[in-house]
RNA sequence: GCGCCCGUAGCUCAGUUGGAUAGAGCGUCUGGCUACGAACCAGAAGGCCGGGGGUUCGAAUCCCUCCGGGCGCACCA
């Protein structure tokens, strides 16, 4: 419908006499948007107004001779100008009836369109670290990134969604050895576990896998693993140094492959617990990109290489730079340290490499606001290496503040205090944690209030609109339970019998649902898309009260079952989208 | 100190990238079930869009500057 004012208002804008308006004018692009206020009609546009600008005429006058250039259409009823220099279009009311036909002739398409053209696109999120389950911030990484997936592949994106998994580097390390740790006091030995180790409970089972894996092969006396260490901070010494050197510890007792059989085995069962944890919160990723294929498939060392000759790398004070400052970063980031090691940003940079050598046309990165500092030196990655600047973006994600009972919990993984992922669903169950983690902006702060979500109240708009979809049900079941059946092709054929303002109001809603779905994909919006099902399901709650469905006129009860099955099937198909139920009763 | 995000009704938040009279939910007040589901509906009250300057036909939205809140600025991961 939006298209095709943009289209007629084209070609007045092409039909208009050239001293008029100059040729460079003739090439603005008519916006159009919906209006707030029926008064205003149904579209409105302002190009006679910025046309006025450009061409320095009055926008009131241009505005006419837009309108008097204008060709007709039969979905128009009339246009008029107003205000300032408004172009305003009413829509005759079949143009509305065919619409609720293609609603419910397409059904779960509904909403699908093509303007992403099969373009690929790769949505990067969650990529939480494996050293213990997904806590409730995670869990907004995941709604937002999920969601915005489904978006983008309902407008006709190719959308792959990827997971990065950080199985590399020192914070394995401590994993490795915090488990070995709980392994030994399963076995009975006794020591003050490290202030910089994981000390949440998950720990626990890992380890007494572990033990029924190895039994006592891995046991060595405290004596051993702690004797001649530095001191560690409680104890008035460097938590660092102290974690270090347990961790070189651990490697002499053990041996390189004794870590690691530790280390594999923490790692494959805390993924493990991410990937259940994410299947059941309805969030696929298509791979699971794992950090130490990096190294082993040389990604690492081509990318390297590929800086250095292109310039954009080089060598000071022994370590290996990137240039990211000729790409606006503050200052220069090393890749290689002075010892050899690498750091986490080589990493970063291989992985960028990476995903460009695989042909995504656009990156798409879901960042913890935290990391927000970061965005400019991986997007200088990116130019190094030749990607274009259009096909970097990112989106941050803000912090959600959990509160249990007015108090604030607080969430870190490394004293084991915070509420998982899990916890929240079970609490709260799937659909309304989902829906309440995108409701609200992604770049607001969330405060997820347990109690609050777990009340069933209508501070919790899930139900409100799952409500809408399970009262046509009902009417639906109560329909065949007086032996009625609906004929949907004389309910569409009779849709000019329902005038009253509910009935207008929710045809006009459900018509915008298509443009809804392409700004909130564009926008990368889900939030908008909350926002319209409530409206909707308002339009519907308030249609049901005011109007009675089943009645005598066979007529009038087929129009009003056929606007209740293209209200089901719009807030379906977006609850759809949320990853959200729609259930047929509640 | 520099950078990013936020500040809109008592509370929690929208506001489709500069449009017409500022919008919801909760809370408060008033009404509506012998009704296809009251998990609902209708109505009312509630605003200096943090303050001040600017840009223009037009600003909650863009620019500058203060004030307040959050986060980030490693040869860590």
């Amino acid at each position: 419908m939006k298209t095709l004012i943009e289209n007629l208002l084209r070609q007045a804008l092409a039909a208009l006499p050239p001293e008029l308006v100059s040729a460079a004018a003739r090439d603005m692009s008519p916006e159009v948007e919906r209006t707030r206020d029926a008064t205003h009609g149904d579209f409105a546009s302002n190009l006679a107004m910025r046309l006025a600008k450009v061409a320095r005429q009055n926008p009131r006058a241009l505005a006419q001779a837009l309108i008097a250039a204008m060709p007709a259409d039969a979905a128009i009823e009339k246009v008029e100008m107003a205000g300032a220099g408004f172009i305003n279009f009413f829509l005759r009311q079949d143009a509305f009836h065919r619409e609720i036909a293609t609603i419910l002739a397409r059904g779960p398409e509904y909403g699908r369109s093509n303007l992403g053209k099969g373009q690929s696109l790769m949505v990067e999120f969650v990529s939480a670290n494996p050293t213990g389950p997904l806590h409730v911030g995670h869990g907004r990484h995941a709604a937002f990134g999920a969601t915005l997936a489904n978006l983008l592949a309902a407008v006709g994106y190719r959308v792959k969604c990827e997971y990065y998994i950080n199985d590399a580097g020192r914070q394995m390390d401590i994993l490795a050895v915090s488990t070995w740790l709980q392994y030994l006091r399963l076995r009975g030995e006794e020591f003050v576990f490290p202030a910089n180790g994981y000390r949440g409970e998950y720990i626990i089972p890992i380890a007494a896998r572990l033990n029924a894996a190895v039994g006592a092969k891995l046991q060595r006396s405290t004596a051993e693993v702690f004797g001649g260490l530095p001191p560690d901070e409680p104890q008035g010494g460097d938590k660092d140094l102290y974690i270090d050197a347990l961790i070189a510890r651990a490697r002499e007792l053990l041996g390189a492959d004794g870590l690691r059989q530790v280390l594999d085995l923490a790692l494959q069962d805390i993924l493990g617990d991410i990937r259940g944890d994410l299947a059941e919160f309805g969030v696929h990723f298509d791979t699971w990109f794992s950090e130490r294929s990096l190294t082993a498939d040389g990604s690492i060392d081509r990318a390297l290489a590929k800086l250095r000759e292109t310039g954009h790398a080089y060598l000071k004070d022994g370590a290996l730079w990137f240039r990211s400052t000729t790409f606006g970063d503050e200052k220069d980031r090393v890749m290689v340290r002075e010892n050899g090691a690498r750091t986490y940003f080589a990493s970063d940079v291989a992985y960028v490499f990476n995903k460009l050598e695989r042909g995504f046309a656009h990156l798409l990165y879901v960042l913890g606001a935290d990391h927000h500092g970061y965005i400019t030196r991986v997007r200088a990655v990116l130019l190094a290496l030749g990607g274009p600047a259009e096909s970097f973006e990112v989106r941050l994600v803000q912090f959600v503040s959990l509160f249990r009972g007015g108090q604030k919990a607080q969430m870190s993984t490394r004293s084991g205090e915070f509420v998982t992922l899990r916890d929240l669903r079970r609490e709260v169950g799937n659909d309304a944690a989902r829906l309440f983690y995108v409701m609200r902006s992604n770049d607001q702060h969330l405060d997820f209030d347990l109690e609050l979500a777990t009340q069933r109240s209508n501070d919790n708009p899930v139900y409100y609109i799952q409500y809408a979809h399970a009262r046509v049900a009902s009417v639906l079941r109560q329909l065949q339970e007086r032996g009625l059946k609906a004929d949907t092709a004389n309910g569409l054929a009779s849709l000019s019998k329902l005038a009253s303002p509910q009935e207008t109001q929710l045809q006009k809603r459900l018509c915008a649902y298509p443009e809804m779905v392409e700004v909130c994909a564009t926008q990368r919006a889900p939030h908008m898309l909350v926002h319209f099902l409530r409206d909707l399901a308002n339009d519907f709650h308030t249609y049901y009260s005011a109007q009675q469905f089943i009645v005598e006129d066979v007529e009038i009860r087929d129009a009003r079952i056929a606007l209740a099955l293209a209200t089901q099937t719009v807030i379906r198909n977006g609850l759809e989208l949320l990853g959200v139920s729609a259930p047929g009763t509640m």
